[in-house]
DNA sequence: CTCCTTTGTCTTTTT
DNA sequence: GACAAAGGAG
């Protein structure tokens, strides 16, 4: 027991001991939070509490995979201790129970990626006006009435009124309807439901309760309500509820993470015990100071002040560089020259606000010969080929599954298109059977007669998979799966090297399901599925490997690295564009506790870079340097190694779109000339588009990869389009 | 019905 | 510049 405290200030051993009763630990960053969550663990097992009766609740599975190791290595029984996020808790306990509320129990789960489909499909069947209700928009507010535990019956009462809303609300219960019909879970819906169950069903709640006798939620900071009424369900019948978080890494409101949630837990829970974490012991005091400098600009917070006993260290220093490009050569500069100088790669992390911005430093690393790893992005699991192959698990587990099936039935093209598949769903909905079945009764569709065969042809090769199924393992019937259906077969006659790589990713898939196999002992198809799922990212970083890591800022919190840069440190980027321009000060706010997690990351020293120049979006722009380095006041030394320095938007000299009308020169040093190559007519020349016929052309402006040509059309007007692109064609007059 | 070309949207962040 | 959707030709 002794061994377990020894090491821990007198705030930690108080957080570790106190076990009893509600407990809200606010820990600073770099307070040592983990340590004492994992002792904390330790010490509740030593006390004699049962492992199992033992529940944290993280927010990634990066962080719970961390955290159940940590556990292990403090404790034998630690693997009997459940630690998961809490989707995944969800799906765990919905497994066993969501049949009392009408699913049934081997539901399948739909990403963000399928929901959208769905949304689009039932959008444009309910023929409402698509440019005013995206998928995407309607999707997100879907989301935030779920998150508000808010059914679609309830959104319609408040919607009443409001137009728009009541549509959304409209399309909300449809939604919802076909979810259901095709034994579908959303990512929302896994909270949702799992509240529903424990309102609904109080002895299945109890039974629960009694399970989890002593629950721990990290990163409480970032709970939404459906998730805050999970964890006061849970907890409600022993009060053994330990929380830990930091309003000022509150980072996820745009996910619905509502803050107050934190703010309020005193008032919530009666005798609850406060403890706050300041010491810091990951950075020097120069980047201390500056996170805490940052950090006061919020309003809405509560006060603490970190400290560190580490002495002076390093300045943080903010870079100016001409181009991205440039930005990126000075980024892997300093790394490379530090690695001359000893430190290992492992030491830097390189941050940024959008996963877009990752693609120039990649390159430069890689030219560098700079080993590095990328997090997030684009994952290995929204990747084309790999969707599709999932799509074929996903329907053999779950022929209920329209989403899936739609995505399978014509890849590889088999003659089945999309008019023949809406016919079929409109045939389903009439006979309220699932579309797989309304295939399987084709006949019976006389439009489709002409179709059949080739839906039989399919339909009998699903039934083959079922049977296949059956008798064989995950690895060996997806290679079953690419095999009669031709679709490694058709990339290999592709031949090129995106194909190759699609291919390469299939095979890794197949690994990754015998990985599967050996690692599990029930490794049937839906738990497999159930694994792919929820995981985001590909696998966690493999801490023996020697790279630098790349990651957003989002997915950069609780981890720590020597030295960190922060990339595109630019208002437009950083705060995003989107704030700048809102006026809502909590997205303000919530950027700049984005920025206060960035700076805590770095343990010794902290780089700061910004462009005056930067390809975004296929454009151009320059933006200010971040507002945040004012607020940073005198605990960061702008450093401008080039050229003049810069206060205010370049705009006056820096025009966002230079043209290449007068002197070009001026501006070749930093945009690069489109490797389409100049177009062969110049401003006033005739050309002809194969719509519009033959125009005049006014203007041609470097947009990056090509040109952009403005064009007037005698009785049409002017019109752009990109020389390249769209293949004008010069016309002697 | 498929293939090809053209046009439009997008970039904030993730389970 | 990537990608999906729309639109047109075969």
């Amino acid at each position: 027991m002794n061994e377990i405290l020894q090491s821990l200030n007198p705030m930690q051993k108080k957080a570790v001991e106190t076990t009893e009763g509600p407990l809200l630990l606010l820990a600073g960053a770099g307070s040592g939070k983990t340590r004492v969550i994992t002792a904390r663990i330790a010490y509740l097992i030593e006390k004699g509490v049962r492992p199992f009766n033992i529940m944290a609740i993280t927010f990634t599975n990066k962080a719970a995979r961390e955290m159940k190791e940590r556990v292990c290595a403090a404790t034998q029984q630690g693997s009997d201790v459940w630690v998961s996020t809490f989707h995944s808790t969800c799906v765990k306990i919905l497994r066993r129970t969501i049949d009392h509320i009408g699913y049934s129990n081997n539901f399948t789960i739909y990403d963000a990626d399928d929901s959208e489909r769905l949304i689009k499909q039932i959008i444009r069947s309910m023929n409402v006006n698509e440019k005013m209700f995206t998928a995407k928009s309607v999707m997100y507010e879907i989301s935030n009435q779920k998150n508000e535990l808010v059914d679609p019956e309830t959104f319609a009462k408040e919607a009443a009124g409001d137009m728009r809303f009541e549509k959304i609300a409209e399309i909300y219960a449809v939604y919802q309807a076909h979810l259901k019909a095709n034994n579908a879970l959303d990512f929302d819906d896994l909270i949702f439901k799992m509240v529903e169950v424990f309102k609904n069903y109080p002895d299945i709640l109890e039974k629960y309760q009694d399970r989890f006798r002593y629950i721990m939620v990290d990163e409480y900071q970032d709970t939404n309500h459906a998730q805050y009424v999970l964890v006061k369900l849970l907890s409600s019948k022993y009060e053994n509820l330990c929380v830990v978080g930091d309003d000022d890494q509150s980072i996820y409101g745009w996910r619905g993470a509502d803050i107050r949630n934190i703010l309020d837990f005193e008032k919530d829970h009666k005798d609850t015990t406060v403890i706050k974490l300041e010491q810091n012991y990951r950075s020097t005091k120069p980047i201390l100071d500056a996170a805490n400098t940052v950090i006061k600009n919020n309003f809405n917070r509560k006060e603490k002040n970190l400290w560190t006993e580490k002495k002076e260290g390093e300045e943080i220093t903010f870079h100016i560089l001409d181009s991205d490009l440039k930005e990126a050569d000075f980024i892997s500069s300093q790394i490379a020259e530090a690695v001359k100088n000893g430190a290992s790669y492992n030491d830097f992390a390189i941050l940024y606000r959008a996963n877009a911005l990752s693609r120039v430093i990649e390159e430069n690393l890689v030219k560098k010969s700079i080993p590095y790893k990328l997090f997030g992005g684009i994952n290995f699991y929204g990747r084309r080929e790999i969707r599709d192959i999932l799509a074929y698990l996903k329907f053999i587990n779950n022929p209920d599954d329209d989403i899936a099936l739609r995505r399978i039935i014509n890849v590889p093209k088999r003659g089945i298109g999309n008019t023949t598949v809406d016919k079929a769903a409109v045939f389903a909905q009439a006979n309220e059977i699932t579309l797989y079945e309304a295939l399987c009764n084709i006949d019976e569709i006389d439009e489709l007669k002409t179709r059949a065969k080739k839906i039989k042809e399919f339909t009998e090769l699903m039934s083959e998979f079922t049977e296949y199924e059956k008798r064989h393992s995950v690895s060996e019937f997806i290679d079953e799966i690419i095999e009669k259906t031709g679709y490694v077969e058709e990339l290999k006659i592709e031949g090129t090297e995106e194909a190759k790589s699609r291919i390469e990713n299939i095979q890794e898939l197949i690994s990754k399901a015998v990985e599967f196999e050996k690692g599990n002992d029930d490794a049937r198809l839906s738990s497999f599925l159930e694994d792919v799922s929820l995981i985001a990212d590909i696998d966690a970083l493999n801490e023996n490997e020697d790279t630098v890591s790349l990651m957003t800022l989002h997915s950069a919190k609780g981890l720590e690295f020597p030295t960190v840069f922060i990339a595109a440190f630019e208002d437009g980027i950083f705060p995003s564009y989107r704030c700048v321009m809102d006026t809502d000060p909590n997205a303000m706010e919530e950027e700049r506790r984005l920025c206060y997690v960035g700076i805590t990351r770095a343990r010794n020293k902290l780089y700061l870079t910004a462009a005056r120049s930067r390809l975004h979006n296929g454009k151009y722009i320059s933006n200010s340097k971040s507002r945040f380095v004012k607020e940073l006041e005198d605990k960061v030394k702008e450093v401008i190694p080039e050229a003049i320095k810069f206060d205010k938007p370049q705009h006056a000299t820096y025009k966002p779109m230079p043209k290449y009308v007068g002197s070009p020169k001026t501006y070749s040093n930093n945009i690069p000339e489109p490797s389409a190559g100049k177009p062969d007519f110049g401003i006033g020349d005739k050309v002809r588009q194969i719509k519009y016929g033959i125009g005049t052309v006014k203007e041609i402006n470097n947009a990056g990869a090509d040109y952009e040509v403005t064009v007037e059309f005698e009785g049409v007007g002017t019109k752009k389009f990109m020389a390249h692109l769209s293949k004008l064609k010069k016309v002697e007059e």
